[in-house]
DNA sequence: ATAAAAAGTGAATTATTCTTCACTTTTATG
DNA sequence: CATAAAAGTGAAGAATAATTCACTTTTTAT
């Protein structure tokens, strides 16, 4: 009986726990950190201030774990995308469908994890987890290491992974920022279109074009 | 004797607001801004903090004085350098290059403005001053405009000129970035290669790649 | 030389907000 | 049902940093 009771509280504990960071995040990303008081959160959530600090340390902890959180959502997910298709270009596509789908399901989430990882991230590198950081570029490395193989097996054209993976992320993030200015100019469909073009119809081998 | 007394006396008080405004830059840069007192900067620059109010209403105002003569220098700037050259590809070339030029001499002043017009933008377009989204837009029509006159030349493949001007600016931008963490691996030599070769050998048509 | 104006000062005020903790309410257990 | 433990509260304390303003020093003009 114990056992049971003592898991229960701690989902419940759990799903507080949620809660808080839930409406933490939608303020945050909607005004940014130091425009939101952690009464700010604790009256979003329904609670009082004093209970937000027995769950988190403080307001910098509250912020890593979402951030932190978030983070490791979108890492495996994009992980998981590098893994479905036949060859490395359906690979990568897959990739820029997934992560389109993630951003745009999660909006406010992705503007605070961009805000760390991109543009501003050296600035905050400093004074944030590093773990985030980290994350990041594992993705990148992913990215590298599937057109790496893409050019042993002769689908890419040879060359650098590194660049190449940059590159295609950074096109990828463009227009889904761009998307979130203008959904409808800059629609899903007509960037993974874009992106093609730009980006495939360059780097593909001739031969695999044909086929 | 009065005109000329006043006009050095406004060339001493220019001086000393940019004096104020290069030591804010420094410490924005390097911490953010709101890791950044009036007290800082006062003594960064060699004032008492009374006199920075005497420059500027407050310290958001400083921020936004900041922000404003970079937007302006750099747009400028880019603006000049996408007049060069005989054809639209050269005139690109030389918006890369004088780019890279631009931002490997501002470092943290780059660090600042992409903050605001990159990745973060939306977090703080709300609070901070449209002028310079509208300075980073026009930036990215003035591209547009010359792919769309590239395309019409013959020059470029017809493909949508503001998501080719986003693209190229994005690459540009990623590589700049990842120079700035790792001046050695991603120079700006190679970076050039690199938005070539990826960029341009597909855009550019068949005839002009001869030539 | 001198008075008025401008520039510069920094301690004190004000404002904000993070954090704590003594207390109340709720939940779990014998 | 009693009581101990856990969860939850929010006013008060502590810390930080923006802003002001009465004052001093410097500059300008006659």
């Amino acid at each position: 009986m114990k056992e049971k009771r003592t898991a229960r509280r701690q989902d419940y504990k759990d799903r507080q726990r949620q809660e808080i960071m839930g409406e933490a995040l939608e303020l945050f990303s909607a005004k940014g950190y130091h425009q939101v008081s952690m009464q700010d959160i604790a009256h979003g959530a329904e609670f009082a201030v004093g209970t937000l600090y027995k769950f988190f340390k403080n307001k910098e902890e509250l912020y890593r774990a979402i951030i932190f959180d978030l983070s490791e959502k979108f890492s495996t997910a994009l992980g998981q995308a590098l893994e479905q298709g036949e060859d490395e270009y359906e690979r990568l596509i897959s990739y820029l469908k997934i992560g389109g789908e993630i951003f745009m399901a999660n909006t406010q989430a992705v503007s605070l994890y961009f805000v760390e990882t991109r543009g501003a991230g050296f600035n905050l590198r400093a004074g944030l987890d590093e773990e985030v950081m980290h994350r990041y570029d594992q993705i990148l490395e992913w990215l590298s290491k599937v057109f790496a193989t893409g050019i042993e097996n002769g689908i890419f054209r040879p060359l650098d992974p590194d660049y190449l993976a940059r590159s295609l992320d950074s096109l990828a993030c463009t227009f889904l920022f761009a998307w979130l200015d203008d959904p409808q100019k800059y629609s899903y469909e007509k960037s993974l279109r874009m992106i093609d073009e730009i980006f495939f119809h360059n780097i593909l081998v001739a031969d695999y074009l044909k086929s």
